[in-house]
DNA sequence: CGCTTTTGACCTGCGC
DNA sequence: GCGCAGGTCAAAAGCG
């Protein structure tokens, strides 16, 4: 498995906490007092206000440009990748798949499943693969990312020995995601949530 | 008391 | 069809 340097970078964000990453938006954004606080400028500013919305829409459509070649950059890159290490066993080729339609799915996510308007449309497949970097002696398998987990399963796996733990989401009685996070069987502080 | 975690048993898919 | 490995279930225990 030689992945580890782009894989790790690579694994920064790929969608796995879109309400994160809003949140994070809203706050890096300026503050803007939208409540009672602040209703000399609601009622006296119109003009400004437009102004802002405007700048800000000319800000978004530049991020969107920049999003889509770095996923353009992104896929090309993992094509090259995955035309070298296409080979080996079948479990490896299965795994292989996984991760090629995990790529797609995500690359798809950011670039054709986003609409202009910057609003997600429905979400088909939306599998992930996130690096966490933890303490190597740390042994709980918990992966901080916002959302509630439920654990409902521990296994440990043939080809890692350390345990593998599975989750369901929590957040929601009828929310189906679910996820399973290990350490990396290379690199014990590395935690590999999918 | 309700929710979460643990853990052994069971189910299912895949390769041989 | 069989065996193996991964995934899920569910009862018991723990915790706040």
């Amino acid at each position: 498995m030689e992945r580890t340097s782009a894989e790790t970078t690579l694994s920064i964000d790929l969608n796995t906490n879109p309400m994160h990453n809003a949140s994070e938006a809203l706050k890096s954004e300026p503050r803007r007092n939208f409540g009672s606080e602040s209703e000399s400028n609601t009622n006296n500013e119109p003009d400004g206000l437009i102004q802002e919305l405007n700048r800000m829409r000319s800000e978004n459509k530049k991020l969107h440009d920049l999003l889509t070649i770095v996923c353009k950059n992104y896929t090309e890159f993992m094509q090259k990748q995955s035309g070298d290490e296409f080979l080996c066993s079948r479990k490896r080729k299965s795994d292989e798949i996984d991760n090629l339609s995990n790529i797609i799915g995500n690359n798809s996510c950011c670039c054709d499943e986003w609409s202009a308007a910057g609003r997600p449309k429905e979400i088909k497949s939306n599998v992930s693969r996130v690096h966490v970097r933890i303490d190597p002696s740390d042994t709980s398998l918990v992966v901080k990312d916002g959302y509630q987990w439920r654990k409902y399963g521990q296994k440990v796996t043939r080809d890692n020995p350390s345990p593998r733990a599975y989750y369901k989401c929590s957040f929601a009685p009828a929310c189906p995601v679910k996820k399973k996070v290990q350490k990396s069987a290379t690199d014990p502080s590395l935690l590999v949530a999918t």
